[in-house]
DNA sequence: ATGGTTGCCTCGCAA
C-alpha cells in the first residue's frame, strides 16, 4: 500500500512540533504540505529527513510555499504549474515516485471576488486543467493532492447559503472544478464516502472548530489508472484539535501498489 | 455585531 497525505500547515515554522508529531505517528509514505510560508533555505529539512523522508521544497517568503516529502526515492518533475512563466507564486510541486506522478498544489484562494485575485484563481484553474490534460495523454498514473480552495458541493459546507458568493464556492469556481474532474479524474474522498459534514478546514475565528463550522477544501484527484488502485481515503481530524493547530487538518489517501492493481 | 483569529515580520495583508 502507498499512503499519501495532504496538509495545509499554515507556516511550517509555527507548526513544526505538530507536523513532526503527526508524521511520526501517522507515518504516511508521502506528504504534500501547503502554506509553508518560507523560502526553501528556511525549511526545517534536517528535522524531517531525520524521520526518514526525502524532501523537496518550492518556497516563497512569507506566503504560499509547498513541499513534497517521500520515504521512497523520488524525482522532481515540476516546481511550478506550467502555462505562465511570469507567475512567481510558489503553489505547485510534482514528482515521480515509483510509477506514480504526484502533484502537490496550493490553489489560489481568490477572495475578494471583485479583486484581481479572483481572475487569477480562475486562470490558475485553467492552467491546471491544461496540465492535467497533458498528463492524461501520457497514460501514466497520477494524482493531485492539496488545498484546492474549492468547496465542491453544498454538503461540503456547514452553511452553503453564507458561502454562496465566496471565491471558494461561487458558481464559476465550482464550474471550473467540475471541468477539471470532467477530464476523467476521480475525487478520492467523495468516491468512497457519502457523508455530509466531512470537513478539512475550520476557521480560527468565531469558534468554528468548537461548533464544527467547517468546509471540505483539501482534496485528492486521481487519474483513471490511479483510481483503479484507490483503497481508502480518510480525514484525520486529530491535529485540528491540538494546541497550536493549523486551521486545516490532514487528509490521507491509500493506493494499492501497481503490482496489486485489479 | 462588517465582529472575530492566526502568522507573516509590519504597524497592514492574507487567509
Amino acid at each position: 500500500m502507498l499512503r499519501i497525505a495532504t496538509w495545509n500547515v499554515n507556516s511550517i515554522k509555527a507548526r513544526l512540533p505538530n507536523v513532526l508529531d503527526w508524521l511520526r505517528t501517522a507515518a504516511p509514505d508521502v506528504a504534500l504540505l501547503q502554506e509553508i510560508k518560507c523560502e526553501a533555505a528556511g525549511f526545517p529539512q534536517l528535522e524531517i529527513e531525520d524521520l526518514g523522508y526525502n524532501v523537496a521544497v518550492v518556497g516563497q517568503k512569507s506566503y504560499n510555499g509547498v513541499a513534497l516529502l517521500s520515504k521512497r526515492p523520488m524525482t522532481v518533475t515540476a516546481e511550478a504549474l506550467p502555462g505562465d512563466p511570469a507567475d512567481e507564486q510558489a503553489r505547485y510541486i510534482e514528482a515521480e515516485i515509483d510509477d506514480l506522478r504526484v502533484g502537490g498544489l496550493y490553489l489560489p484562494n481568490g477572495n475578494p471576488v471583485d479583486s484581481p485575485k479572483y481572475p487569477y484563481k480562475l486562470a490558475w484553474m485553467a492552467r491546471l486543467r491544461d496540465h492535467v490534460a497533458a498528463l492524461l495523454e501520457s497514460e501514466q498514473p497520477f494524482l493531485l493532492g492539496g488545498d484546492f480552495n474549492v468547496i465542491p458541493a453544498p454538503e461540503d459546507c456547514y452553511d452553503p447559503a453564507a458561502w454562496a458568493d465566496d471565491a471558494l464556492f461561487r458558481l464559476d469556481t465550482r464550474r471550473a472544478y467540475r471541468s477539471l474532474l470532467n477530464l476523467g479524474l476521480t475525487e478520492a474522498y467523495r468516491a468512497l464516502h457519502n457523508d455530509p459534514g466531512a470537513y478539512s478546514f475550520w476557521d480560527y475565528q468565531r469558534r468554528a472548530w468548537e461548533l464544527d463550522n467547517g468546509i471540505r477544501i483539501d482534496h485528492f484527484l486521481l487519474s483513471p489508472q490511479a483510481a483503479d488502485r484507490l483503497e481508502a481515503c480518510a480525514i484525520d481530524r486529530g491535529p485540528r484539535g491540538l494546541p497550536k493547530a493549523s486551521d486545516h487538518t490532514p487528509v490521507v489517501v491509500t493506493l494499492r501498489e501497481a503490482a496489486d492493481a485489479a
